[in-house]
DNA sequence: ATGAGTGCAAAGGCTTTGCATTAGG
DNA sequence: CCTAATGCAAAGCCTTTGCACTCAT
């Protein structure tokens, strides 16, 4: 995964520096998508301006994916093919994601669905975007007060 | 359309004003998610705070949507019952956003597994979100430059 | 008259950026 | 050595909010 990375960053003219290759593998350790406030307190008081300026490097060589969940925060993970195709459960109440994945066969219909329906609207590079939005077990209980 | 959103209102304590009945035909009338910018312009100049405000009761309210776009500003549309069950397309480039739909039996079984994965992650209340992002045919000829 | 809605201006909060310092080729 | 990366601090930008005014009931 690392060399991946490197040659990745190596492309848009980017080092593969220790700081850059440690937010990796703290993305890779959480396993779901991390917000700025949780990677700086994970790594233990990264300042904030490295730790944006740091996602933005790793966002625009694709290796990491920003995630915009309900409001608040942007999260980032792992570029797809650097882990597993996958989708969201965004909480609106905590903005807590989790992750799921779909049965593959209808994957492949959705696929063949998007691919049709951007070339019917000009659409180029397209990437799709499966998100489920709702309340999680404990807001569903706070929401009840 | 008026009358439902009136009732909406009314349920949550708020009253239907001209102002705000007028935002909900401009809505309408864009038949695309609009950007507060875009609102200002198409109303000719109202002041930001009332719109911003307005579209925060609405949204409360279920009338309308907020949809979260690339970056940039939030975009807003009528609620889907109030117009239909549909998807976007958005342009990581300049932000535009169009609509498109899926087929009906393909929307059949993508809600089914989104109710499995719900349930399996006890997430309740649960909207699916899905969009596609690519570029549109003005920024993918920007971009080749 | 009384309370909600609106407008203006200022504040808030996430994110980005300028500049000096440090590390890497 | 010289360019790139990092850290600190300040600025930016979308959005929200305080306060006074207006309108509808």
């Amino acid at each position: 995964m690392h060399r991946v990375a490197a040659s990745r960053l190596a492309a848009v003219g980017q080092r593969y520096t220790p700081g850059r290759r440690m937010l990796i593998d703290t993305l890779q350790a959480a396993g779901r998508p991390l917000t700025i406030p949780e990677i700086i307190e994970t790594t233990g008081g990264l300042p904030q301006s490295s730790a944006y300026r740091t996602m933005a490097v790793l966002t625009q060589a694709g290796v990491v994916r920003r995630v915009v969940a309900a409001d608040e925060f942007a999260r980032f993970e792992l570029a797809e093919d650097l882990s597993t195709h996958h989708h969201h459960l965004l909480c609106t109440g905590c903005g807590v994601v989790a992750d799921f994945e779909l049965p593959s066969k209808l994957e492949d219909q959705l696929e063949a669905a998007f691919e049709a329906a951007a070339t019917q609207h000009h659409f180029g590079s397209v990437q799709h975007r499966v998100d489920l939005v709702g309340l999680c077990t404990a807001c569903t209980n706070t929401a009840a007060r």
